[in-house]
DNA sequence: AGCAAATCTGTTTTT
DNA sequence: CAGATTTGCT
């Protein structure tokens, strides 16, 4: 029944998928087969030398691709392999099996990012020292660089004040996640190193676990990630594959340089180049290698493919963002009409703003998108509402989800009642939960009328905290019910309590997923998956979606046909205050981005671009000129709505013309004057409206006169001129109960 | 305690 | 410009 690892292979991804003992390394180009060498090796690993598909350590950059692998192989040697996943989940896993050693009180749970945020800022506040010299993103941002770097910030020692506040902030930070049994992201790196190195006879066992070792996309390896391997890989039977131009995250921590540092690790090390490309067509591979041979650090490296020449690459000039959503969307419609599915289709930009305009572009033809990397469905407010309870039947001692709990539903919860509380559990030496339990210490924070709030708190947290920890589908339906967090949304925030409650059952059918797959792993697996899970996870892939995503959230993938957008200087390469911090690095993106299309590319770049609330004027990205001209077919179809009979719409990527947008108002000529027209019903259903030019007595604000209304956002405002007050912008439905017509 | 309005940011990429 | 945070009122 055995399956030849090396059948579609060629000669060099033969050669590396024989070499098992000892250390390898494959550097290739983009689209050479690397992961592919991973996937046939593990196979190649478990059938001849009978290692047992749970000894394979094989680490990959996303959840996805983790996923993609395993079911290759699964689906080959039919047993599980557990063990082919990314850095972090390997570290919890491994963490989760030795939390014995971590000396916690109880089981650990992995905090939200932002919920440790409001850790950071807690204590900058504590300790009195001003919020925005110890701005709390910043001092997370350097811890989490200083994990990531393996940083010991115990013997930090630095000339710079902030450096040393941020070691002060930190010994706090960790002394209260260490009481509370959290970790955060980073601790799924550190902790698993720190426990390694700290037991010898640990390191062994652990050694001795994974006789086989692969890294892929080994060039984004950051430091505590290298470690890792290192403190895993004595044995040397480690498999790394990776493009040195294919290194974008340097921002995180990750040193392109791991690669020469792995080959003088482990020499003498056999390595293997594979130099096909087997992806793309001659002239997108041309233009790709052309743009990524600019960089000056860079070790050159061969790449040919026996594709064919394929289409030229077309570059697109716009005047605006709003043009090139409508090219892009002609385009796409286009290929849909031919028959394309909108899954081969994939659109990239280098910031996740960009999406905006072009789901507006989208929506108009009717052309169904996923945008990859979007807000997670479980950052969602209400499914954190509901993860926060569920957190604490695991880890009670969880003190940021306690707040959470207890203030959402609102019941009458403030952050007095919670420090009261908290004095009282720090003083009994036990849990905010365990308050909540005891009807003494209960009743010394529950007073005067304070103690309404609290006792429904506890009367909650007394139904869930029996709920059988061992079923995730149980608990989640259970907190459900207790919290009334479902007829609350319903009540306090109509407008969305559709989706919202969309979503909280859609969190049960995801808990049932999770059983259904897990069924040894109870609730507490079930929030580690949740903790981990990337939206690029969660797509639904089935549905014939066009593709939308960050170039970085493409890395490992490929579409037949792909869109560059926002090809401009200081977008793409992006400058922050103009200055553009790490051009190579930029360069290596769009490497990446140039590589992932295997037939067809389009690159198009706005004359001018509204970004940050600003319209600015833009050159060409200077990577457009760094593809070779041969490769592209320029077009040009900006300054046409200006033309004085507008005719029929010129082509924009292609030569049929769509539909015409109509020359924008020019809106630059009165940005604050409001367009008139009438008011929409208020909300609550009674009729009163109000037109430009009424004049109001407003309850709080006075005498004043309706200028009329505006878009404020996704928000419609009524502007209103008040005598003392001046100019303010109200919400139309509040308003409309606040005030009355007046005779002039 | 809770809400709505006003003010004030900053502004990349993600496991 | 949009999101988060602070202020100010009930
Ligand atoms: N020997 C081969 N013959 C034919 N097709 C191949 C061969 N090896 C790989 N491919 C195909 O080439 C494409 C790229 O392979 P793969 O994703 O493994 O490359 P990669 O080097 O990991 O790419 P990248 O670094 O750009 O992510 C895939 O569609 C894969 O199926």
């Amino acid at each position: 029944m055995a399956i030849d690892p090396f059948h579609g292979m060629n000669p060099e991804q033969r050669e590396a998928i024989a070499h098992l003992d000892g250390p390898l390394l494959v550097v290739a180009g983009a689209g050479s087969g690397k992961t592919r060498v991973i996937t046939h090796r593990i196979v190649h690993i478990i059938q001849s030398k009978g290692i047992r598909p749970d000894r394979v350590l094989a680490i990959t950059f996303t959840n996805k691709a983790a996923g993609e692998m395993k079911e290759r192989i699964e689906r080959l040697v039919h047993l599980k392999t557990p063990w082919i996943t990314t850095f972090h989940s390997a570290g919890l896993r491994m963490l989760k099996i030795e939390r014995a050693r971590l000396g916690f009180a109880n089981e650990f749970t992995i905090a939200d990012p932002d919920d440790q945020l409001r850790r950071w800022r807690k204590i900058v506040e504590e300790k009195q020292w001003d919020p925005k010299e110890f701005e709390p993103r910043r001092v997370q941002e350097l811890v989490s660089k200083w994990k990531n770097d393996l940083v010991d910030v115990d013997k930090l020692d630095s000339d710079d004040p902030f450096r040393m506040g941020c070691k002060e902030l930190f010994l706090i930070y960790r002394e209260r996640n260490r009481q509370e049994c959290v970790l955060d992201f980073d601790d799924l790196l550190c902790e698993p190193v720190r426990l390694l190195e700290s037991d010898a006879e640990l390191r062994e066992k652990w050694v001795a676990r994974f006789p086989y070792i692969l890294i892929d996309e080994f060039q984004d390896t950051n430091p505590v990630q290298y470690r890792l391997i290192r403190l895993l890989g004595v044995h040397r039977n480690v498999c790394a594959t990776g493009d040195p131009d294919q290194a974008i995250y340097g921002w995180r921590g990750a040193d392109l340089k791991n690669i020469l540092q792995f080959e003088k690790d482990y020499s003498p090390c056999r390595k293997v180049l594979l130099e096909t490309n087997y992806r793309s067509t001659k002239l997108i591979l041309r233009a790709a290698q052309a743009v990524v041979e600019r960089n000056t650090a860079r070790i050159d490296k061969v790449i040919r493919t026996d594709n064919s020449e394929g289409a030229p690459i077309v570059q697109l000039a716009v005047d605006d963002e709003i043009d090139e959503s409508w090219a892009v969307a002609a385009a796409v419609d286009r290929m849909r009409s031919e028959g394309r599915p909108l899954k081969d289709i994939a659109v990239f930009y280098r910031i996740g703003r960009l999406s905006r305009v072009l789901e507006d572009g989208l929506r108009r033809r009717d052309i169904p998108y996923h945008i990859v990397g979007d807000v997670r469905f479980y950052d969602r407010q209400e499914i954190k509402d509901l993860l926060s309870y569920l957190k604490l039947l695991i880890n009670p001692a969880d003190r940021l989800s306690f707040a959470r709990m207890s203030q959402v539903p609102k019941r009458g919860v403030g952050d007095r009642s919670l420090e009261l509380l908290y004095e009282v559990a720090d003083e009994a030496e036990a849990t905010a939960c365990a308050v909540l339990e005891r009807d003494d210490l209960l009743e010394r924070c529950a007073v005067g009328r304070l103690g309404a709030g609290l006792r429904e708190l506890s009367r909650i947290w007394r139904t869930i905290r029996n709920l059988p920890l061992g079923d995730p589908v149980a608990c989640v339906k259970g907190v459900i019910e207790a919290s009334g967090i479902e007829p609350w949304y319903a009540d306090h925030d109509p407008e969305k309590a559709q989706d919202r409650i969309a979503n909280i059952r859609e969190l049960a059918s995801a808990a049932e997923a999770y059983r259904e797959a897990h069924a040894d792993q109870g609730l507490s697996g079930f929030l580690d998956h949740v903790a981990l899970v990337t939206s690029a996870d969660t797509e639904a892939a089935d549905r014939d979606q066009l593709r939308l995503m960050t170039i970085h959230a493409a890395k490992g993938l490929e579409f037949p046909i792909v869109f560059i957008v926002g090809l401009e200087q200081e977008v793409f390469p992006l400058a922050r205050g103009r200055v553009i911090q790490d051009l190579e690095e930029e360069r290596r993106l769009m490497y990446v981005g140039i590589t992932r299309a295997k037939e067809l590319l389009y690159l198009s770049w706005a004359k001018t671009r509204s970004l940050y609330g600003e319209t600015k004027r833009n050159e060409p990205s200077q990577f457009l000129a760094e593809i070779p001209a041969v490769c592209l077919r320029q077009r040009d179809v900006s300054g046409r709505r200006q033309a004085p009979a507008p005719g029929p719409r010129p082509g924009m990527f292609q030569r049929s013309p769509p539909p015409t947008r109509p020359s924008r108002p020019p809106s630059g000529a009165a940005p604050d004057v409001p367009q008139d027209g009438p008011d929409p019903a208020p909300p609550d259903g009674s009729t009163t409206t109000f037109s430009a030019g009424d004049l109001i007595i407003h309850q709080a604000f006075g005498r004043g006169r309706i200028l009329g209304h505006k878009n404020s956002g996704a928000e419609r405002v009524l502007v209103v001129h008040f005598d003392q007050h001046g100019m303010k912008q109200l919400n139309p439905g509040l308003a409309a109960a606040r005030m009355r017509l007046v005779d002039e």
